[in-house]
DNA sequence: CTAACTTTTTGACAAAGTCCAAAACTAGGT
DNA sequence: ACCTAGTTTTGGACTTTGTCAAAAAGTTAG
């Protein structure tokens, strides 16, 4: 993320305290969740509404400018880099969160011929395993 | 699913109404949700207890018997289908769940070289899309 | 600087599940 | 068939993650 305040005047969003801090937060801290970002918005702005933060990751969402990703038992999470296709390994135990290239060249995977007659979009990956730390914890 | 009381004594589950009824239900409707399934088995039995649905569900996935997805901005859904590495096609506006035999042969997408030092033990893949009945509601 | 329009805040609400203790049931041994 | 021990089922409260709505505050264009 190079210049936040750029980066929502470009999308025509006035620019806010609380949309400069959270989009912030999300480029700072990877695959955090609304409420790790609350917490680190609450560091540097003294505080901030919940509401506030899901309307501006929201917002943020729908324009393109971060992405949003929903693994099975965990709330939601956020991160930054967006438009490469990467996918995502996440600990069944502990819910890190790391990022996969595609694994297989561009996009293997999307090609998903059209099944059932659906139009598809996007291919989703996700990773399933413990983490190194979790791996260590299991053993002892 | 061939024969539903014989699957749970061989888990060395005790055979109850609820559980047979739940088993058989998730075999009629692949992909139901919780909710769908509690009234597709007060249909038979008359009536369940929410957390019987969910007790009965969890134990079953456990075993391994069935199997839980959880996409994005759905309550989980179960299927009977397991052992065969399927993935998914889901509807982004009316969550309508097909399955998809693994795209490129076998497990392809699987080989992702350890990361990170995580032990990876499953690849899941979700294809998002949209469903004809949803394209032909948007175009009108 | 003002006016119009968005955002932010606060507090209530909703959906999907889990936790807990009491009642009911299952399976195995007599 | 009948007990008994151990599970399951139930009902109700509770938790988490997120949304809705209305009032207050802030932002930007003129």
């Amino acid at each position: 993320m190079r210049d936040p305040e750029a980066t929502l005047r470009q999308h025509a969003l006035p620019v806010t305290a609380q949309r400069l801090a959270v989009l912030r937060a999300v480029s700072r801290h990877p695959h955090a969740t609304a409420d790790d970002l609350t917490a680190s918005v609450c560091g540097e702005l003294g505080t901030i509404s919940r509401q506030s933060v899901y309307n501006v990751l929201n917002v943020l969402t729908e324009k393109g400018i971060i992405r949003r990703i929903q693994p099975a038992d965990s709330p939601a999470r956020y991160e930054d880099r967006i438009g490469d296709n990467h996918h995502h390994l996440v600990c069944r135990s502990c819910g890190r969160t790391e990022d996969v290239c595609c694994a297989v060249g561009e996009a293997p995977c999307l090609k998903a011929h059209s099944h059932h007659g659906f139009k598809i979009d996007e291919a989703e990956v996700i990773y399933w395993g413990t983490c190194p730390a979790c791996q260590k914890k299991k053993r002892s």
